[in-house]
DNA sequence: CTGAAAGCGCTAACAT
DNA sequence: ATGTTAGCGCTTTCAG
C-alpha cells in the first residue's frame, strides 16, 4: 500500500504538501504541484479513507437503511441514494432493518461508527420519540417515506392522500360506484392514508364504503389474492378494486380471473407503486407512479446539504406528490347499475 | 463522542485495559472488567471503527459491486451478501457499476480505498486480465456469476448451460418439437452458454434449432415483445418458446397475445431466472429458477474465508444449478405434427 | 510557498 | 493483571 510518505519521499517534499496538492491547495507552486502529481500518478497513490476520517471526523460515507433490499420498491430505494451520491461523489454504507425496530437501530448504530456523514432512513418501525432522538444526535439524517412534524424539513415523504384521491377520482371519472378496496398492515401509516384518501373522494361523490368493502391483508401477492377471495366470499359487489400496492393488486387480478371475472371489463383494478410487475401482469396494470428513485436522490442531496449545516433549519417539508400512469387494468364501468 | 479515554478515565483503568475488555481479552480481572463494562454501557460507548482500521489495516467492512441495484436480480444479490455479512458481523459498502468498465474500476478502486476486508463483484464488463490483476491484488475478491479458470475457486456461478438443458428438456418431455427462443446480448456470456444449452439437448432429441428461429434483442420486457414480434413477422412456427429471462418471457407472453396465440395452449413459454415477476404474469411463469440469494451469501462467507487466507488455494469452483420451478406457462404439446 | 509537528481513536507490543 | 508507549495515514495549525 502506497502512502503519503511514499509520494512524499519519492517527490522530494514533505507529507504536508502531498497533502495540500491532493485537497487542491493553492498555496502549493506550480512546478511543486507538478511534480507531486506526477508521483501521485505514477506510484498510484491513493488517500487511505480511514485515516482521513479519523483525523477529520468526517467521511464521504452515507449510510443508507432500508427493511430489505431484495423488494423492488427498496432497491429502487437505494439506486436513486447511489445515484446522488455518486453524483457528489460519496460512498455508501448499507443496511437491511430486516422490519424490526431491533435490527433498524442497530444498523443505524453501526452507520455511525462508521462515521457517516448522513444517513437516509426508510424507518418502518421506530417511534417518533426515537427517531427525535436520532435526528438531535445526527445533523445529516433524513426520513424517507415518513411524515414528523417536528422533524419536517428532514421529511422527504409521499403524499399518500393525495395519491389514492387521484386513484379514486380516476375510478369515479370512468363511471364506477361500486367499490371495493384491498389493504393491508404495515407500521408507517401509509394504509391509513391510502384509506382515507379514497374515502375523501368516494364521499365528495356521495359514496360510502362499506367497512364490508375493505378487506386486509399481508402487501404481496398473496395477500391480494387472499383478500380478493374474502371480498367475493362475502358476496360484495364491486366493479371498482383499489389495492394498497402492484403486488396485491395483481394477487386480486389472479383471483379474480380465477373466479371467472374479467379485468378490466368486468372490475377494474388500480394499483400503487408502479413498479416493474405492474407493466408484468395482464392487464398490464393501471397504477399511480411512486417516485421512489426521484425521491431517494432527493433526499440523499438535502442530508449532504444538512450534514454541512451550511442552512439555517428551513421551515419547510419535502412532499412528492404520485401521478397515475393509465394502462390497461381499469375500463368504463359498464355494468348495469343496480 | 464518547471515546475509550473516556471509558479509560471514567473506569479509573488505562486505555490497553479498555481494549481488551473490548476485545474479549482473557487477561483481565474480573472486577476489573465488570467494572468497565459498566462504564461502556453507561456512557454508551462504541469503538471508532475508522481509528481501528487504520491500526490494524483491515475492517469488518464488505464491499460489493453490481451493475444497478433497482433490478430486481441485483437488489436478490444483494440481499443475500447482506444476510451473510450481518451473520458475521459486517458492514456493507455498495456501489453501482453502472454496467460500464469504468465504473466497475473506479468501485472496485474506492472500495478498496475503504480497506474493505474482502469483495464480492459482479462483473460484466472488466476482461479476464484485469479481473487477473485485481484478484491477485485481492486476496478476499470473489466473482459471483462468472467463471474464470485461473481463478476457480473465486469464482461462484451458475452452470447455464445445465439450466438451458434442463429448460429445454421439460419442454421435449410435454412433446414439443417446434422450437423457438429469443435471447439477448450480454457481455458476461450468459446467453450465449444458454444458448448451447439449449441446442445440446435440442439435438440430442435429434432436433436442429434453426437459426430464423432465434432472435436476439434486450434483455427485458420491451425486448421479449420486440423479439417475439419479429419470429411472428418472419412466419417462424413454434409451439414452445425459450425466453433468455423471465422479462423477456413476459414481453413473449404479451406479444404472443396481442397476436392472438395463447399461453400455454398455443405455445408454452419458459423463463429463466424465477424473479418475482414471474409469479405476477398470467398464465404464471414457468421457469428456471437462479438462486441468487443463496449464491451471493455463499459468495459473502467465501470472501470471508479467502480473505483471512486461512485456507490454502482450494482447488475447486463453486458452481451452483438452477432448477426447474413449473407454474402455468407450459403446457403439452396437443397442436397436431406438421 | 513549504516543512515540522501535533494529534485523531485505537491496537498491540513491551514493560511492570 | 494492568499500564506505557509507539505508531497506523492523514490533516492541520504554526513556524519559517
Amino acid at each position: 500500500m502506497v502512502t503519503i510518505k511514499d509520494v512524499a519521499r519519492v517527490a522530494g517534499v514533505s507529507i504536508a504538501t502531498v497533502s495540500r496538492v491532493i485537497h487542491d491547495g493553492h498555496q502549493v507552486g506550480e512546478a511543486c504541484r507538478a511534480r507531486v502529481k506526477k508521483v501521485i500518478a505514477e506510484l498510484g497513490y491513493r488517500p487511505n479513507s480511514n485515516a482521513r476520517a479519523l483525523v477529520s471526523k468526517t467521511t464521504n460515507t452515507l449510510g443508507v437503511v432500508t427493511p430489505k433490499l431484495s423488494m423492488p420498491f427498496f432497491g429502487s430505494l437505494a439506486s436513486g441514494v447511489e445515484k446522488a451520491a455518486r453524483e457528489s461523489d460519496y460512498k455508501l454504507l448499507m443496511s437491511n432493518s430486516l422490519y424490526e425496530t431491533k435490527s433498524e437501530l442497530e444498523a443505524i448504530d453501526s452507520l455511525r461508527d462508521h462515521n457517516c456523514r448522513a444517513i437516509i432512513l426508510h424507518s418502518e418501525y421506530s417511534d417518533e420519540k426515537t427517531l427525535l432522538k436520532l435526528a438531535a444526535e445526527i445533523p445529516g439524517l433524513v426520513l424517507i417515506n415518513r411524515y414528523i412534524p417536528s422533524l419536517a424539513h428532514r421529511c422527504v415523504w409521499l403524499d399518500n392522500v393525495a395519491g389514492a384521491c387521484q386513484a379514486t377520482d380516476h375510478l369515479l371519472q370512468k363511471g364506477h360506484h361500486q367499490f371495493a378496496v384491498v389493504t393491508s398492515i404495515y407500521q408507517n401509516g401509509d394504509p391509513e392514508f391510502r384509506l382515507q384518501g379514497i374515502r375523501k373522494s368516494l364521499k365528495q361523490a356521495g359514496i360510502t364504503l362499506a367497512e364490508q368493502a375493505v378487506e386486509e391483508s399481508t402487501a404481496n401477492i398473496e395477500g391480494g389474492e387472499q383478500a380478493v377471495n374474502a371480498l367475493l366470499a362475502k358476496g360484495i359487489k364491486f366493479t371498482a378494486l383499489l389495492a394498497y400496492n402492484d403486488l396485491m393488486a395483481i394477487g386480486a387480478i389472479h383471483a379474480l380471473f380465477a373466479a371467472g371475472l374479467r379485468v378490466p371489463q368486468d372490475v377494474s383494478v388500480i394499483g400503487f407503486d408502479d413498479l416493474i410487475v405492474s407493466r408484468a401482469c395482464r392487464p398490464r396494470l393501471t397504477t399511480m407512479h411512486y417516485p421512489v428513485e426521484e425521491m431517494a436522490s432527493y433526499a440523499t442531496k438535502l442530508a449532504i446539504e444538512l450534514s454541512a449545516e451550511k442552512h439555517d433549519v428551513q421551515h419547510r417539508t419535502h412532499l412528492f406528490i404520485p401521478n397515475l400512469v393509465e394502462r390497461d387494468s381499469v375500463a368504463a364501468c359498464i355494468t348495469a347499475q343496480k
